[in-house]
DNA sequence: TACCAGGTTGACA
DNA sequence: TGTCAACATGGT
């Protein structure tokens, strides 16, 4: 079934979501030849969806299962409105920040599935973007049907030789099996952990093998939805030291939390495109 | 070819 | 509590 709606270019743009390091199996399937439009796809858990934008009625046209509409919805928080993030940035002299919005128009901060988030970002650790994509591709085409995303059922009981053989996951792949292994036991409820409070769900992060504070700030973020959170990667830091000089970072730190408190996770995200787009 | 990448762990001061 | 080498591996 075909879903629309109509967005302005800074309520949506999958193309600026999909490079913007949340999500790492986001595409776009085809490079509108022929007059056809980009199309883009994507999956999340057992649910699929493709979209494009739709120049006739300029409405953005969602095709999926109509029982899975109000997942996508959820998915891609149309409920919030960000150009009110936006107009709340604009107040600021911030110039950095204001040039991260200019270029990144259309972001949103996209509620993941749990599992894939989980799983992502622990490959995400002292890694690249291309070989994320690479590794997380590897094991949906080896231990699922390719597009979506395996198991803790399957990932538990792969042997840690095999699953390093061949998928560039490296000393990660311990830490996936233990993951793994703790959820098919009960012993680490993902979904559970999810529902707690900011500083209960983020220290119960912690105490997980292969997860530390970056890591789980981005689950937070991109897979509980905490709005709050804040990832510091090696991008950041550097963003902190070049582009915000004048600050200590605990000065940094007060001037985000003060200036953007709720959405500062969205701040980080434009600011991170932006960077790494103009490095 | 070195250095880097959406870092974390465990050891040691 | 803070610092630091080690960790696998492909991208740049």
């Amino acid at each position: 079934m075909v879903f629309s709606k109509k967005f302005t270019p800074e309520e949506f743009n999958p193309e600026v979501i999909m490079n913007s390091g949340q999500v790492f199996r986001m595409k776009r399937e085809t490079k509108g030849a022929d007059g056809m439009p980009d199309t883009y796809s994507a999956c999340s858990g057992d649910n699929d969806i493709y979209f494009y934008l739709n120049t006739e009625k300029d409405t953005w046209d969602f095709v999926c299962d109509e029982n899975q509409w109000d997942f996508w919805q959820r998915y891609f928080d149309f409920d919030t409105d960000y150009v009110a993030f936006n107009n709340e940035i604009r107040k600021y002299e911030d110039k950095f920040l204001k040039d991260a919005l200019k270029d990144s128009f259309g972001m949103r901060i996209l509620r993941q599935d749990l599992w894939e988030v989980f799983i992502s970002y622990v490959i995400s650790q002292n890694n690249n973007i291309p070989k994320i994509k690479k590794s997380i591709q590897i094991l949906c085409d080896r231990y699922s049907d390719g597009i979506h995303f395996p198991k803790a059922e399957t990932l538990a009981y792969i042997p840690e030789t095999e699953l390093m053989d061949g998928t560039a996951l490296g000393y990660r792949a311990d830490y996936i099996i233990g993951i793994s292994k703790k959820v098919v036991a009960g012993e680490l409820d993902i979904e559970k952990i999810s529902k707690l409070p900011y500083e209960e769900a983020y220290s119960k992060l912690l105490e997980i093998k292969g997860i530390g504070p970056k890591v789980a700030n981005c689950i937070m973020l991109y897979g509980f939805h905490f709005m709050e959170s804040y990832p510091i990667d090696t991008w950041m830091k550097k963003i902190i030291s070049e582009d915000y000089k004048d600050y200590s970072k605990n000065d940094y730190l007060d001037y985000i939390n003060c200036s953007y408190d709720g959405f500062q996770g969205y701040v980080q995200q434009l600011q991170f495109y932006h960077k790494r787009k103009t490095k």
